[in-house]
DNA sequence: GACCGTAGGCGTACATCGCACGCTTACGAC
DNA sequence: GTCGTAAGCGTGCGATGTACGCCTACGGTC
């Protein structure tokens, strides 16, 4: 008797997505030191085991989640100046990631093995180019370090945080102290566009 | 008979120092991965009990390696331009951590509580402040995003990594597997450089 | 409706982690 | 010699990621 060759086994219940949303949900409630197989796992009503039927590892579960974080980032620049276009994707993510501060490791981690990541530096670099910026290898990854490097500090150190207002009582660094002070005007967007403006401002002539 | 109020109790046999190095030779043998407690008080020839008399927790750990990684760093800025005084001090800083690659993540995580670190801050600062820099607040945060942006990226994916090879291959973005072949015509160390001049530049009318 | 190959789902087990807790011991002043 | 202090350590607990192997739901074919 001769079956078939290819039978119909049990469908998948699961989808990368919803693996994804269970890791987010546990992350937002109890911080990313949280997140372990088997917390997703009971989130999802499953057994632990059971999650690496759809993720090879767990690396590979914190790459959905960025993924996730990231598809919400709208990726069509506005008419605007080029300038202006880049400021605007760039705090789009800033937003996005702020949404979900405890993901910020993991998004700066993944960066490379996360397809929206990925798409946005594809945004960036039409932008770039509609430019006629040059040198965009330098523009670009100088644009990422930037972007990445002030989401981190925003959440490692917020300029309004209570990192500025222990270096605003430390006599031993007098200047650090003088700015933290300072820092007190600042207002948080501004810090963010206006640094990026600025090296904006210098990669124009490349 | 009336004893000593304060008898002098067993003296300390490690410090502080002592530690961080263990845990450093530990990073650099077997990578950040194997940074236990276990581990480094088996470099020292210790309990792994022992530790926690010198420290409060693998946090604290991780801060005095982070210090004596950064402990090699001159602040002395050169003679030149206040903007190459800057992006020699931000070429220090990245040469050392460099020496260490595995512990990019902790100088990141734990720059506010290393005192060497905000002493690169200060440095930083007074380089500001002698060149007339107006919103020190602005550009100190930026050059502090964009160093550590930077070096991360470069520990992440280096320009000339292999992320870079797979992404020179992926035809759903174009343009950014043409900006990652174009990547192998820039040197490694000009990358660095010229987004920080970059960013300086934008900077200077602050 | 009986049958069956596939792949989904899960239970158990292991090595490893940070660290709480309490005991033992080296030290130096009296 | 005596004793208070703090250094040093042994044991144990509750986590973690995940290897391995078993059981079972499914949806075809007959």
């Amino acid at each position: 008797m001769v079956y078939a060759v290819n039978p119909m086994p049990r469908p998948r219940s699961l989808t990368h997505e919803d693996i994804a949303k269970a890791a987010l949900k546990v992350i937002d409630r109890d911080g990313l030191a949280a997140l372990a197989m088997r917390a997703v796992a009971v989130e999802l009503g499953m057994g632990t085991m059971s999650l690496y039927r759809y993720v090879n590892d767990r690396a590979e579960l914190e790459v959905h989640v960025v993924d996730l974080v990231l598809s919400t980032v709208d990726l069509k620049p506005p008419r605007k100046p080029w300038q202006k276009q880049i400021v605007t994707l760039a705090e789009r993510v800033r937003d996005a990631i702020k949404a979900h501060p405890e993901v910020v490791q993991l998004a700066i981690q993944h960066r490379q093995d996360s397809v929206n990541s990925l798409r946005w530096g594809e945004a960036i670099l039409e932008i770039l180019t509609k430019a006629g910026v040059v040198n965009r290898v330098i523009a670009l990854r100088a644009i990422i370090a930037y972007v990445t490097g002030a989401i981190q500090l925003d959440y490692r150190g917020p300029l309004h945080g209570r990192g500025t207002d222990i270096i605003a009582t430390r006599d031993d660094f007098p200047l650090l102290k003088e700015t933290a002070a300072q820092a007190r005007m600042v207002a948080p967007m501004d810090e963010f566009r206006q640094g990026l403006e600025a090296l904006l401002q210098g990669l124009s002539p490349l």
